[in-house]
DNA sequence: GAAGCGTGGCC
DNA sequence: TGGCCAAGCTT
C-alpha cells in the first residue's frame, strides 16, 4: 500500500472522469502507445493528433513502420519539429522488429535502449502498456508536484531531476502506475497549467503546498535560459523546364534529413550585390531576379533571417545525390522545413530586386 | 553536463 | 512584441 493512498483517491476518480478521450488511450498495444508517446515529446496533444492518426493509418503495426522510408517518414512527420524523433521512430522500430522479433519489451531497461527513447518514454510504455510501476516524470509532472509538495529546486538542475524522480517514486500507485502516470499528466496539462491553474477545479487543491503559500506562480524554479544564435539564409529558386533545383541537408545542423532549395548562408543581411558577389563562387553565372521579403523563422536556439531570390542561371549547377533537378509534380512529395513550404506554397510576399 | 534540436499558441 | 511553454532525447 502506497504511503500516499489519499493522492490516489482524489486523482483516479479526477481523472476517470475529466480526462480527455483520446484514441491511444482506448488500447493497452504499446505501438500506437509509443507513437503517441514519441509525437507528444515536447509537443501539445491539439498538434499531434493528426499526426498520430496519419501513421497509424501508413503504419498500423511496427512491422510496417520498419519497413518504409526514411524519406517517407520524414514526409508524413513534416510541421512537426524536432525531426530526429521522425528518424529515431524508424531506427526504433525496426530494432524492435530485429531484437524483439516484432513486438515491444515488457522491460523498462529494454525499452530503454531503443532509439528515441529516454526515461520518460520508457516508462510511459512500461506503466500505460504493461502496468509496470515506473514514475513519469515529464514536464506535467515537475509542475504538479512542485506545486503540490513546494519543491523550488530547479526542475532543470541534476538535483532537481533527482528529487523529483524520487518524489514521483514514492507517490506512484503501483496498483494503477498507467493511470495514476496520466493522471497527474493530465492534472498538468488541463488544471495544473504554468499560467492562470484552474485551482477552484483541482482535487489536490487543499494539499497543495504552494497554494497555501501563495507561491503557485513561482513554481516550478528554472535557471536555464538558452541563448539564440541569429543566422542569415539566402535560398536560391532556380527554376527550369527539368522543375526546381533542391538539396538534402547533411547531418550537423538543423533539419537534418529535410530538403530545401540551395542555400547561401551568410554572416549579415545581403542585398542583390552583396548576393551577386557570394554567387561568384558558389553559382557562377547566377544572377537574382526577384526576391521575397525578409522573412524571420524562430527556432528553439536559432532565429533565421531568410530571403527567397529567384535566380537565373548561365550554367548547370553542380548536382550530386543530394542536389538535383526535382520535377516540379514531385516538389511536395519531399520534406521540407515549414520556412521553405511557406515559400514553395506562395505565402510569402515578393519585390523587384 | 551543457548544448542543440521545430513549431505553434498564448499573453 | 518577445518570451515562455509543450507527454524529452541525444551527443
Amino acid at each position: 500500500m502506497s504511503r500516499y493512498s489519499w493522492l490516489s483517491e482524489r486523482l483516479l476518480p479526477w481523472y476517470r472522469e475529466h480526462r480527455r478521450e483520446l484514441p491511444w488511450r482506448r488500447t493497452t498495444n504499446p505501438y500506437p502507445i509509443w507513437l503517441s508517446e514519441v509525437i507528444l515529446q515536447q509537443t501539445r496533444v491539439d498538434q499531434g493528433l493528426a499526426y498520430w492518426q496519419r501513421f497509424m493509418e501508413h503504419y498500423p503495426s511496427v512491422t510496417d513502420l520498419a519497413a518504409a522510408k526514411e524519406d517517407e517518414v520524414l514526409k508524413l512527420w513534416q510541421g512537426l519539429g524536432y525531426y530526429s524523433r521522425a528518424r529515431n521512430l524508424l531506427t526504433a522500430a525496426r530494432q524492435v522488429v530485429e531484437r524483439h522479433g516484432g513486438h515491444f519489451p515488457a522491460d523498462h531497461n529494454a525499452l530503454l535502449q531503443l532509439k528515441g527513447v529516454g526515461d520518460y518514454t520508457a516508462a510511459a510504455i512500461a506503466s500505460i502498456a504493461f502496468g509496470i510501476p515506473e514514475p513519469v516524470v515529464d514536464g506535467n509532472v515537475y509542475r504538479v508536484l512542485a506545486r503540490l509538495l513546494l519543491i523550488s529546486t530547479p526542475i532543470d538542475s541534476t538535483a532537481g531531476k533527482r528529487e523529483f524522480r524520487e518524489r514521483a517514486a514514492e507517490l506512484l500507485d503501483a496498483q494503477a502506475p498507467g493511470d495514476h502516470n496520466q493522471a497527474l499528466m493530465e492534472l498538468g496539462a488541463t488544471v495544473c497549467t504554468p499560467r492562470k491553474p484552474l485551482c477552484h477545479q483541482c482535487p489536490l487543491a487543499d494539499k497543495c503546498l504552494a497554494r497555501a503559500h501563495d507561491a503557485i506562480d513561482r513554481l516550478p524554479v528554472k535557471v536555464g535560459k538558452t541563448k539564440v544564435r541569429i543566422r542569415h539564409f539566402n535560398y536560391l529558386h532556380i527554376e527550369g523546364p527539368q522543375g526546381l533545383v533542391m538539396e538534402r541537408r547533411g547531418p550537423g545542423d538543423i533539419w537534418e534529413g529535410l530538403h530545401q532549395l540551395p542555400l547561401v548562408e551568410s554572416t549579415k543581411a545581403l542585398g542583390s550585390k552583396g548576393l551577386l558577389n557570394s554567387l561568384r563562387t558558389f553559382l557562377p553565372g547566377a544572377v537574382p531576379t526577384a526576391r521575397s521579403e525578409r522573412v524571420v523563422h524562430v527556432l528553439s536556439h536559432q532565429r533565421i533571417q531568410a530571403v527567397f531570390w529567384r535566380v537565373s542561371i548561365a550554367l548547370e549547377p553542380e548536382f550530386s545525390s543530394d542536389r538535383q533537378w526535382v520535377p516540379k509534380d514531385r516538389i511536395h512529395s519531399v520534406a521540407v522545413p515549414r520556412l521553405v513550404e511557406r515559400w514553395l506554397n506562395g505565402e510569402l510576399p515578393e519585390k523587384r530586386v
